[in-house]
DNA sequence: TACCAGGAGAAAA
DNA sequence: TTTTCTCATGGT
């Protein structure tokens, strides 16, 4: 990854959308919650089963550990895959509170802690990044669809790039910068969101001049 | 109606 | 080891 080229995609992008102020959650558990529940589905929906979560007071580690999985999948509806993600939901929490909580995972260092939580089921590498970055403020670039996508187009990397080989590159290009990594994923997020589903979009897109699949 | 959304695990090849 | 299939609601 070209440094130089990495940080003028982040400049057009911050000019373009401004402050993402991200994670759109609530506190460590909450963004937890959301990283998995986000899997494969739009934020919308993930927030209506946050707010059944919250309006059962079953937002908190213990109570999704032990709740009857039914009940929780219930809980969580609205954000598709239910059963699926009901299953995922208790393996993350029962880990959290054999792990001791999320105080007790602060004294973790990342290494470890990226290979603990990815050895929880339901748990893969997009999943683990977020919350190390996102719930525990450590330098790790998360890599999404929209990323791929995005810089696919821009021909800064190779679509088909393994998703570790395309962590590394973007926190070699960049150095270790939890604010950055944080601004920069969100930015991608927005942008993938924004103008860059199809490609007639370029035509408005600020990374237009960059980009080797614009229209004419 | 068809497609997509801030993936991951299991099964099949 | 790599590819394909499955999981599912809600918005456009």
């Amino acid at each position: 990854m070209n440094t130089a080229a990495c940080r003028d995609v982040y400049r057009r992008l911050q000019s373009t959308y401004g402050p993402q102020g991200w994670w759109p959650a609530q506190g460590t558990f909450e963004v937890m919650v959301g990283a998995v529940l986000t899997q494969n589905t739009a934020w919308v929906n993930v927030e209506r089963a946050i707010a059944n979560l919250r309006a059962a007071r079953a937002l908190a580690p213990a109570t999704i550990a032990q709740a009857p999985l039914p009940q929780l999948a219930e809980w969580i509806r609205p954000s598709g895959y239910f059963n699926v993600k009901a299953r995922r939901l208790q393996a993350m929490a029962c880990w959290l509170v054999e792990r001791g909580g999320v105080a007790a995972l602060r004294r973790v260092d990342t290494d470890t802690l990226r290979s603990e939580l990815l050895a929880v089921h339901g748990i893969g590498p997009e999943t683990a990044d977020d919350i190390l970055l996102y719930a525990f403020d450590r330098p790790v670039f998360v890599i999404d669809a929209y990323t791929r996508r995005i810089f696919g187009r821009l021909t800064l990397v190779s679509k088909d790039t393994h998703y570790e080989h395309l962590r590394a590159a973007f926190e070699q290009a960049l150095g270790p910068d939890v604010s950055l990594f944080n601004e920069y994923h969100a930015l991608i997020v927005r942008h993938g969101k924004d103008v860059c589903k199809t490609k007639p979009q370029c035509a408005g897109c600020c990374l237009r001049e960059r980009c080797a699949s614009r229209m004419a």
